[in-house]
DNA sequence: GGCATATAATTAGCTTAGCTAAGCTATGTA
DNA sequence: TACATAGCTTAGCTAAGCTAATTATATGCC
């Protein structure tokens, strides 16, 4: 069911100005060692299990190249491995090692993080509307065009 | 009033995977001739009259040098302007142009935007939430640490 | 079997956009 | 007048996206 309506346009502005400008905040402070890339990648790693680079790339929607080289930091870094796939020998398989899973329960309940202390000034109802919005947010970002 | 109890670890890293992801769908295609850093300054710049430069960085939480790239880039697309200021030779202030008004309309307008085919996909209850956090979204991206 | 095509990943090099450090010029103060 | 400070610019770094071209393997067709 999609809207009947077209959405205001001033609005898509500023949710466009808005999550730049999040980002861009967001990215200035990397948690721990990780790049904003990395971490984003290391989610999906854990989330999807052992998964092709090419498909990786693909939920992350991002070009393949640029995986090669996100990927590459988190192997140097020890949190992903590359499993030769037996029955196709271009291809490999991403996993994370136990490192990996240590490392994001870290950074999951690093209190400190800039975004929690700013999310913790919120007041509950802000908080409640950020949370609900959250699902819609994830389908703007993952949907295909 | 901030929250008794601190906000869910998870959530927090799923609002910064989402943020990530939705910035770089956005960023992938800038509107028109823009790039994404200059839409976000000449928002400003439109919204916040003629402004000094250094405190247009200040509020796009950017770093000067970075604000001197971004208008430099707008004054060569004729789309703001630089007035010397009379009463100190060291500083100027960005006004935007008419272009700048017609441009911003034209853009606000464009529902071929991707994110506006994306939003318009969206059931009336996921944009009304998705509205409702945008003020929340804002502030946490305008808060001082 | 052998060659053409297709696919997975990599390499090389470009762009955008942030940053710090250092420099220049104007201002203001001792 | 001399020196410190402030506003902006320049130079050069990093992260992270991209496209184009390469490499290596698979696959499909004669």
């Amino acid at each position: 069911m999609t809207m009947t309506l077209q959405p205001d346009p001033q609005d898509i502005t500023r949710l466009r100005v808005a999550v730049g400008r999040l980002h861009r905040r967001l990215a200035q402070r990397t948690s721990g060692e990780l790049t904003f890339a990395q971490i984003s990648a290391l989610v999906t790693v854990e989330k999807h299990g052992p998964i092709r680079q090419g498909e990786l790339a693909a939920r992350e929607k991002v070009a393949a190249p640029s995986m090669t080289r996100t990927v590459g930091g988190l192997m140097e870094a020890g949190l992903v491995e590359k499993i030769p796939d037996p029955e196709d020998g271009r291809s490999c398989h991403i996993a994370v090692t136990p490192a990996a899973h240590a490392l994001l329960d870290k950074v999951r309940s690093e209190r400190a993080a800039m975004l929690s202390e700013r999310a913790a000034r919120l007041t509950p109802d802000q908080y409640a509307t950020l949370v609900a919005a959250l699902p819609v947010i994830e389908q703007l970002a993952e949907e295909d065009d």
